[in-house]
DNA sequence: TTTATTTGCGCAATCGTTCCCGGCAACGAT
DNA sequence: ATCGTTGCCGGGAACGATTGCGCAAATAAA
């Protein structure tokens, strides 16, 4: 840290004590004087003393803190769940390291081999696009790693997971649209590896069911970098687009891939809602500017961070 | 960390050697024979040893870490910075902790606080709106703490910055609208505290006296927290709608602002541009989604965080 | 063969804290 | 006067890794 830290042992000197005492002291043991603890106190204002946590944490094997992985940083959805997390971890003296998998299972395990060498006391974490082996989590969790998934879980790992109803949450979306009078309801959802996929695509067709829709394969499009990579979007909203049955509506899963969609019918000169319906998955601002507005789901993002990270502590 | 870590020790045990021995093994250092080198390393191997940051950081009382402090994370600018900054440090070895100041002074130091007890050997800062008092941050840098700003900087700290060109880019963005046929142009800005402000409504003035259009304070409107909270924003369009000379454009100094200044828009009912034009400085994609799309200044902010974290190694 | 040099490794201190053992007073009780 | 009890405090060993110093054995030079 700084030039010359003050310590323990300075204060020690100063008052000619033992660095226990000053330990014990600045701790408020019970078998400290009075006096004496008032001397030690005051002595470590004067030199503005500043504990040194990382004497701390090797001598507790702990850290102290908690490692974060999300894909993006960037992506409101995960600013705001780290949002949750970080005001709860900092009331708990706890400090957040944040890494980034950028949707890459290498980058991934990277991380969290990197994050395990850091000793964190615990693990929150959303999987990457294109995790499917989770044997590096296995393993620290194996180790007894305390971790929490959220948003996108591993349910092979028997440990906590915070998730919003995304069956609900798609279903109700869908239903909006045929309550609209949309009839061709296309999805555009994340890779099929992940867990929110599924639960969301499950929940699509259970709308369109029981609404005697029938549910077309055609009309499921996956990105599987879940609209990172703009090109994705374009090729799955162009087929989407030359089907002889064209979709008239379209609900997509993620922030990402909502505002991908916007940005694709403005490119094509395409009016939303006049030339097809759009809802989404959000939980940013965007909505609300948009005019006419657009319908979306949204997540309690910041919620979930605060939840996984109780949970967590829990741990 | 986890329940029985590896240590050098056991490494040492294993093999029969000190753990002077396997230490230097394990940094490869040149008088340790290449057999015993070996060994060491298929030991290590099979133990999954992993070294203990904690432990070096004690001894070489460095922690490999560096403090970021911004207002908001999920502020996409700021999240794009952190994604630069996080990029180059990943590469160097160090680890980032991440503190939001929530435009709060009293947040900003506490957090520099802690960052500073938590030995962070460097610091990434952009000022809080509220902050007008330097002094802790003084204190840090007098103590020879690295420390670079970024976006909204501390003039009177003579250490490194990055910040865009505010005046140039507030000046097209202005121009830009006076070209399009607009005369009565407002702006709605940040807190006049802050570095960027200062500038940006310097171009913007300077912008209208180069076209022969006179500079009205009026139509100058500050947002104290930028935006954060929308009656700010409600506040001060109310005041400029409510103006005789009601202005025909706004240039909207931030991305949250310009975000507001469409959710107000919206909410009256008013169309952009042909009720109100409007220019933004940003850096998300909302502009290119929209339609007809707005023009605006956009900040290199993965760029800014790269740099940022490039000038702090060089401390 | 003796001396000098290199090679390979161990000892022990260090970083700043904490905490288990003591120890040494003073005090009341026997 | 002696024996527990407290109350207060110091010594010193950890935690895990690094490193200056020194010491052997092996090799080279004399």
């Amino acid at each position: 840290m700084k030039f010359e830290a003050v310590t323990i042992k300075d204060i020690a000197k100063a008052l000619s004590l033992s660095t226990s005492t000053v330990s014990r002291a600045l701790r408020d043991s019970y078998e400290i004087s009075p006096e004496t603890k008032q001397m030690v106190l005051d002595c470590a204002e004067k030199l503005n003393y500043q504990p040194n946590p990382i004497a701390k944490s090797l001598r507790d094997r702990r850290s102290g803190s908690v490692g974060v992985v999300v894909c993006e940083i960037a992506n409101s959805f995960f600013s705001q769940v780290i949002n949750g997390i970080e005001s709860i971890a900092y009331d708990k003296g706890y400090n957040v390291i944040i890494s980034q998998s950028h949707e890459s299972y290498e980058r991934e395990v990277i991380n969290l081999k990197y994050l395990s060498s850091r000793s964190v006391d615990g693990l929150l974490i959303s999987l990457s696009t294109e995790t499917n082996d989770l044997s590096h989590l296995q393993y620290l969790h194996s180790k007894g790693l305390p971790m929490v998934f959220f948003d996108r879980v591993a349910n092979s790992i028997p440990t906590h997971q915070v998730t919003v109803d995304n069956f609900k949450g798609a279903y109700e979306a869908t239903e909006h649209l045929i309550k609209m009078g949309y009839t061709r309801i296309a999805t555009l959802t994340n890779s099929a590896y992940l867990s929110i996929t599924t639960e969301r695509v499950a929940g699509y067709k259970a709308a369109l069911e029981s609404n005697d829709l029938k549910v077309q394969d055609s009309y499921v499009k996956f990105c599987f970098y879940g609209g990172m990579i703009f090109s994705e979007i374009e090729v799955a909203l162009d087929s989407l687009m030359m089907l002889k049955q064209r979709p008239d509506a379209i609900f997509a899963t993620s922030d990402k891939l909502t505002t991908g969609c916007l940005k694709y019918f403005r490119k094509k000169g395409m009016k939303v809602p006049d030339d097809i319906a759009l809802v989404g998955f959000s939980n940013s601002e965007i909505a609300e500017m948009l005019n006419p507005s657009l319908t979306v789901v949204r997540q309690p993002a910041m919620e979930m961070g605060k939840c996984a990270m109780e949970l967590l502590l829990n741990l």
